[in-house]
DNA sequence: GCTTCATGTTTACAAACGTAATCGCTGCAC
DNA sequence: GTGCAGCGATTACGTTTGTAAACATGAAGC
């Protein structure tokens, strides 16, 4: 174990993931209040708190800085799809060894999924396979 | 916010996932020297954090304790369709917005789902909506 | 030029986590 | 009855996370 150097895919927090969402939200750089104003009314933090996020996201290469005068401008690395995508293969992973198929089938079989759901998925499978 | 007492469904952190696991395996109490023979091969760990992770998921009420003699066989509380479903709402929630079709699009988009998964899926939906 | 404000950096600190050693008790083998 | 082996409970300890205050610095106003 030990993360040898660059590359590494760091896990990214809740708390932090938060700070994303906004980020990917604000389409474009955003600086420090920006993201303050945008995330800090739901989750009641302070601009430190959102100050303190951002760096480590910067620490974990998760978003990148640009100079803007004399403050930063935030932008993610990855984007939103990337993030997703690994997230979501992550819990196939843990509980559906691997088999995403079977994250549908438990969600299907266990209700998450509404008729117009299904009859959306339905759709999408259509189009895909076609 | 701040839990108040009883029913809380606290939270599961991955190591103690993987003894849930080995408990849900096992099927049937299992003592901690069981879940050691089985978990502590692929996880290198020492019975000792076996023990302590058993303890930690007995606080948090995700298995039971029986005695057997002197020590004591535990079992889930929770079966592992309802952890598996619980993790995947939160996943839902947390990354589409709570709509499961938006995973579900995700991963026929992303090509997580193999031609073969697609079929799977349809004929499952073909079950679901008869 | 000095004060003030905005902004990033450093430091803080409690709770949760991962991992484990040690303690205390109780049967069982001699 | 005494020592040892097995077991849960207690304690430990470094790291990560959530949340934030304090500090440093530079721009901008007066």
């Amino acid at each position: 174990m030990a993360r040898k150097s660059e590359d590494s895919p760091e896990r990214i927090t809740d708390a932090e993931h938060a700070i994303m969402e906004a980020l990917w939200d604000h389409d474009g750089a955003a600086s420090a209040q920006d993201i303050f104003d945008s995330v800090g009314a739901q989750r009641a933090w302070s601009l430190a708190t959102v100050k303190t996020l951002l760096s480590r996201l910067v620490t974990k290469q998760a978003i990148a800085t640009q100079p803007d005068g004399r403050r930063f401008l935030y932008t993610p690395t990855i984007a939103r799809s990337e993030y997703v995508g690994g997230e979501s293969r992550r819990l196939v992973d843990k509980l559906f060894g691997g088999r995403a198929a079977s994250l549908v089938a438990h969600l299907a079989e266990s209700e998450a999924l509404s008729v117009d759901d299904l009859s959306e998925i339905e759709q999408l499978l259509k189009e895909l396979k076609q």
